[in-house]
DNA sequence: CGTTAGCACTCTCATAGTGAGAGTGCTAAC
DNA sequence: GTTAGCACTCTCACTATGAGAGTGCTAACG
């Protein structure tokens, strides 16, 4: 028996009636019929139409859940339908408006830019927003500043280049008088902008061996400082918005069935293991059923890119949810909000006197 | 035909039966049958306790969901049966512990502290977590900095003294020095620590009318800059841990029905309504049923205390859930956490140097 | 008078049966 | 190659039906 038959073998009737129940499926959530989709369209009966299912169902792109109920379309299915069938819808106008109106700048530290960012995925894909924040270590440093909060305590801020802000609270081993901060974190901010904070420390500690013998008590400080507010100990996180909509959708409707799948959202590691996958490459990824490694009763898809500034990428935004999703709609979707996030991002620094 | 007769006139065998009702009803989600209260205690036999429970049920501490099935305890009873019949169980160590060990402040800012609340009340409770954040405006400023972004962007950083930090990216007329930031935060910390932020702004505004005329440049930026970061625009804010909580109670096996009310947690301005009438008083409250404005099908109640530093509250945190709850361990439980969050933000500012 | 056994009544819930409807696969004719 | 026809299958909604649980009432008992 012929197997997952390559695109070539499909003949273009093939094709357009695939086409047709992966797209009735898509708006119905239920299997899809030789009937409705004789109905439909072209000159042909819903028996031919039959024939042409069954062929399409040895060759790996339609299933039945059982014997005599229409067909549902297969992970196959949707691979071949968005590499070469489907019509990348524009992001109509009013959401471009949207997106970028709440992605502006405006007095929104990096941070709240990706809150947003999963929020709006969320709600205009009505599928569950994720975004992944980039790892602290590999940010580029903008500025650092020493605030004393009270006795040994001093709140470091790190300001990347990109615009993300981490707060860090340290205690010294004695109290430093403030000016002493300013001048340290002046210090800092003067010699290691542009480094990533992987590279700064290295950097650190390499002074600490070489110039071990002549240290001054203000370097001595320094470096402490240093050491402890730029440690980069933070591992990227994610940021997931709208679990909530799983609740509507049709396939879900067991309560326990959803409950595993809201708490597998939890597992923050497990969502940042299968995003990183889409970094590489650079344009929008979809990963369909078993490719992406959320086991539940329901395939999961999982449409994403990355963003980032200029060339160096940060991390990946995009949704997740049933493998069934209007994937002409949503794959536009996440391209134009990495794309504005990006741009947004990029304004955070580069200070654009035009903007609004 | 009496209604709601108030404790003095239910004999003590009364509530005997009804405190047995209560606990098994918790436990089992359940209306619970006469037979079942007759096998556990008391010489009696069920018949006698269907007479007493129609007795309750008449004055309205029971109710049926139908005719001949067993009885629910109503929010009289749960308010009866917290004021006067349940024992107080002390947290267990093993939690205070636990909790204790997470609520460290060792490098955590205060918002963090408050999520990690959030958290472990839901972890610990199953049931939903909730913290209100102090609303800003309201808070003590320990100290200001300024870090410059990028050209006329600066990054304000405000620290309230009960280790709150408060970030905004604010832009100004024009570029101004690094050092003359550091002179105006200093400035400013030396002249307004102490002061809310709403006192602060008011002040402002006094100064820039008094001495508007003989305004130096450098007194005309620090009014600028601190009117833009000290803007005391944040409403208080919630953080929610735990929603799917929701979705293991035996109760709430509809999907829609949990969806409305996840959908109802959404709604940050009424939760901090919601909450925010607890903060009278000072221990813990409970709301249940009616008291607590979560319009739903289910019954839902509402354990909360404020939690603060000092005399001066700073927001509430509780838990929310079907009124059916074990308010002998939840209530401890809120209380020991109150306490607890209220210890490590105190803490936070008071240099403790034997800590840990 | 409080307590209890007995009993009829009610309501829910799980189960099985039934029939309509939808859909398929196959075959034979066009 | 296409189509009409038809038998077959599977689901789903609907309807008994009966067991089980629980109550309320009454009458008897100590």
């Amino acid at each position: 028996m012929p197997d997952a038959r390559d695109q070539a073998t499909l003949s273009s009737r093939d094709r357009e009636i695939l086409k047709d129940v992966i797209l009735t499926y898509i708006l119905s959530a239920e299997p899809v019929s030789s009937r409705s989709v004789a109905k439909h369209n072209f000159g042909l009966s819903a028996a031919t139409i039959r024939n042409v299912m069954a062929d399409l169902e040895e060759w790996g792109y339609l299933m039945q859940p059982h014997t005599s109920a229409g067909r549902v379309p297969t992970a196959a299915a949707y691979h071949l339908f968005i590499q070469s069938m489907m019509e990348n819808r524009a992001v109509p106008a009013r959401e471009r408006r949207y997106i970028q109106d709440n992605l502006r700048v405006g007095g929104a530290d990096a941070d709240q830019l990706l809150g947003t960012a999963s929020h709006l995925l969320s709600e205009l894909s009505s599928q569950v927003g994720v975004v992944v924040t980039p790892a602290i270590g590999e940010t580029v440093l903008k500025a650092v500043d020493f605030v004393p909060v009270s006795g040994r305590k001093i709140l470091c801020v790190v300001v990347s280049s990109t615009g993300f802000i981490d707060n860090k609270v340290i205690e010294t081993e004695e109290e430093v008088p403030r000016e002493e901060l300013v001048r340290i974190s002046n210090y800092l901010t003067e010699n290691f902008a542009g480094l990533t904070l992987r590279e700064i420390r290295e950097r650190l500690v390499r002074m600490m061996v070489e110039e071990k013998a002549q240290m001054d008590r203000m370097l001595a400080r320094t470096i402490e400082l240093a050491q402890a507010g730029l440690a980069a100990d933070g591992a990227p996180g994610v940021v997931v918005d709208g679990t909530s909509m799983l609740l509507a959708k049709p396939e879900l409707s067991d309560v326990q069935r959803v409950r595993r799948m809201i708490d597998a959202f939890a597992d923050k590691a497990r969502l940042v293991r299968i995003l990183n996958r889409c970094i590489q490459g650079g344009g929008v990824r979809v990963l369909i059923g078993q490719d992406c490694e959320l086991t539940s009763d329901v395939e999961l898809s999982v449409v994403a890119t990355p963003y980032g500034v200029g060339e160096r990428p940060l991390g990946t935004l995009g949704i997740m949810g049933p493998s069934r999703m209007d994937y002409e709609t949503i794959i536009p979707l996440v391209h134009f909000l990495g794309e504005t996030l990006s741009r947004a991002l990029a304004e955070a620094f580069s200070s654009d006197p035009d903007r609004r």
